[in-house]
DNA sequence: TGGCCTTATGTATGCGCATTCATTTGCGTT
DNA sequence: AACGCAAATGAATGCGCATACATAAGGCCA
């Protein structure tokens, strides 16, 4: 089935062009240069400190370092605090300073460093974010908005994977709040009693996203996945199906909106409703693979399927099509998520539309408003859903 | 066509259960909810050190800070260097010290202040990594291997996104270069003269990743697009199509792989190649749009279609299906990346597949191995492709 | 002219940890 | 008993910056 051997495989690298670091560090700045070619000898530790050689107390110090604050100002005839202040503050220096601080850093091309400045500051300007999963577009889609948000106010967006297992949760958590986040983002509102500890403990403001809990940590920003799977039932019975499937990827909030679905679709119909389920990352396969059990299961005339993504919804539009059977005639199909794509299938999917980017703002700004010292009562940020009906039911 | 209303909107919160985490600092450590308690006076800057009064220098402390290994190691009754010690290396302390140690930081909730010890250290333990966009898929199944095999070793990933300009990678590089990561991640081999330079005055690691050239920055992870359009039309004329058109992504290796495959192709065959282009994040509607630009304009029998990628040729087929054409009886199309759907169109999807898992891993352990003091001689790494012949082509 | 405020800059300090060197203790050896 | 050595621990130091406070130089008004 498959051809190999069109790409070249570990080709050595020719080093044209080879760059070394090390020959190169301070190029272009003379006097850096120097110092940096500076081999200091120990002289061992000194037993008391003597402020008239602070500054040249290079004692132990074998490999240059990078430029510091100390040596912009030293190039610029003004002292470290002068530019520390030049860069946080442009007006607190005057004109005239402020240009030769700029042209020593563009000479030595100083980049600060904000290790350094964190922990003076105790600020570290990141915001540590948890998810699932990055490769789920759904979990990238809010935390690129929640990123694009963040930024022009000079904050970064430290991210981990978590799986689906609070406990690998909690021990990312840990890691996270090592770094000291200015800011903790977790995905859901399941977490350990631990994890919930450790982040009271660290004091920073913490937002669970992608759902609504009325016992939020602190901030909370999402949906309601029950109100969600009613919904679509409501929908479903609106539109006339009296019969209905869930088919659900294994992943507790999508388990929520199924059986949320269920219960709703039965209590108005009557009718039992089948469920299937498939892995937490469901596929295009998986899709397909439900419809064949569904059919091969037999199904009245006006049955919905209700899918917990978009992408099992397009698997069953998929299988229909190669089975000769189309939605919504033999039966529908209800998608959620609202992705790229489910306006572009083949019927269009009808769909429950949650903003992702919306969600991922709506956090964003909540927390901005913290740093900013704004102290909300509204901790429950509920950013709600819509049906999106289309073709395909 | 949209209706609304199913979602609770903005809904102010309960605050049953609220939780105050300063009123709780400390709780349940009667020793430094002692210390956390007082309030220090302004006594005024010391006018020298005085060593005696080093551990009770509060002065100016207002807010109760984090635990430190300080008050650790008071707990345990050790100094705070044991208790650096014990974390970084338990058999570097005996074994009542440690158990006396791992009982304080259970008892205060200790965690290590990751950023004090960068700045001491000189190791921040980070790895930048700067991808156009993360909801791309193939970006971020790339970093998600790169990420798991990186953080075995303690080392987290510092991820955003650049979008498609160099200037704003520029940007972005210094802002990753402030936090002073142990390497840098690139996506692609384009980056301004100003970046390149900030990258070799940080003497650290850099991988550029999606991509060989002859002219790495210092480590380079990829493929070659040229050789993957070239063995796209390889392929299209050994299976006898003698006609070509290509659909392509508005982004630079796309663009690549498609002039690669155009050329090759009429070298081969002698025949012109059209070439249709969509926007940088191509999406399904835009491969379906591009399908029927191409029945529109007409197409000879034996006409293979090239996309830049799988959700382009998606996109294809489904405008086959809805035009009651086929693949690869009508049209023959061929998708790009192999991603998870593609096994699952119908037909099923012949494609070139790059193993983004690979990818990953091969440059974080090109990190790994570097971090180790290994120098190696191999810089340019070129993972390869496969042509997978499927169903469509 | 003296006092006072403002602007611009410098000095001193410590954030919390890793690291280097010094010290102590315990034990075996000659 | 004196010595040597290893294991365990402590004291001192500084990483590069932000911050609090101190100081200097003008400008303004009474």
């Amino acid at each position: 089935m498959v051809s190999k051997g069109f790409g070249l495989r570990r080709r050595g690298a020719r080093l044209w062009g080879c760059f070394d670091a090390a020959h190169e560090k301070g190029a272009g700045v003379p006097e850096l240069a120097l110092v940096a070619g500076c081999l200091f000898v120990n002289i061992g530790p000194m037993t008391k400190r003597n402020p008239d050689l602070r500054s040249d107390d290079t004692s132990r110090r074998i490999a240059p370092r990078g430029v510091t604050m100390e040596e912009v100002g030293r190039l610029a005839g003004v002292s470290q605090v002068t530019v520390s202040r030049a860069l946080s503050d442009r007006t607190k220096v005057s004109a005239a300073t402020l240009a030769k601080i700029h042209a020593a850093i563009e000479a030595t091309g100083f980049v600060p460093n904000a290790i350094a400045g964190a922990l003076a500051s105790q600020k570290s300007m990141l915001v540590s974010a948890l998810v699932p999963s990055i490769t789920n577009i759904v979990y990238a889609a809010a935390l690129q908005a929640f990123s694009d948000v963040l930024r022009p106010s000079g904050y970064q967006v430290l991210l981990s994977e978590t799986g689906f297992d609070p406990q690998d949760e909690e021990s990312m958590i840990r890691a996270h709040l090592s770094r000291r986040p200015d800011a903790v983002v977790l995905t859901g509102i399941h977490h350990t009693d631990k994890a919930r500890q450790m982040l009271r403990a660290a004091d920073i403001p913490v937002v669970e996203i992608w759902d609504t809990t009325e016992t939020p940590i602190d901030l909370c920003v999402g949906f309601s996945h029950i109100a969600a799977g009613q919904a679509a039932a409501q929908f479903a019975v609106e539109r006339g199906y009296t019969s209905a499937v869930t088919v659900s990827a294994d992943e507790e909030r999508a388990l929520r909106r199924q059986s949320a679905f269920a219960a709703r679709f039965a209590s108005l119909t009557g009718s039992d409703v089948a469920r299937i389920g498939c892995a937490a990352q469901a596929s295009l396969g998986d899709g397909r693979a439900a419809l064949g059990h569904i059919v091969e299961a037999g199904f009245s005339k006006g049955t919905v399927i209700f899918c917990s993504s978009d992408v099992l919804a397009h698997g069953i539009l998929t299988e229909l099509a190669v089975r000769g059977l189309s939605a919504p005639g033999d039966v529908a199909v209800i998608g959620f998520g609202d992705q790229a794509f489910a306006a572009d299938t083949a019927p269009a999917l009808t769909t429950l539309r949650v903003d992702r980017s919306t969600l991922g703002r709506v956090a964003a700004k909540a927390l901005l408003a913290r740093f900013d010292g704004q102290l909300t009562d509204e901790r429950v940020m509920d950013i709600g859903f819509e049906v999106i009906p289309r073709g395909s039911a």
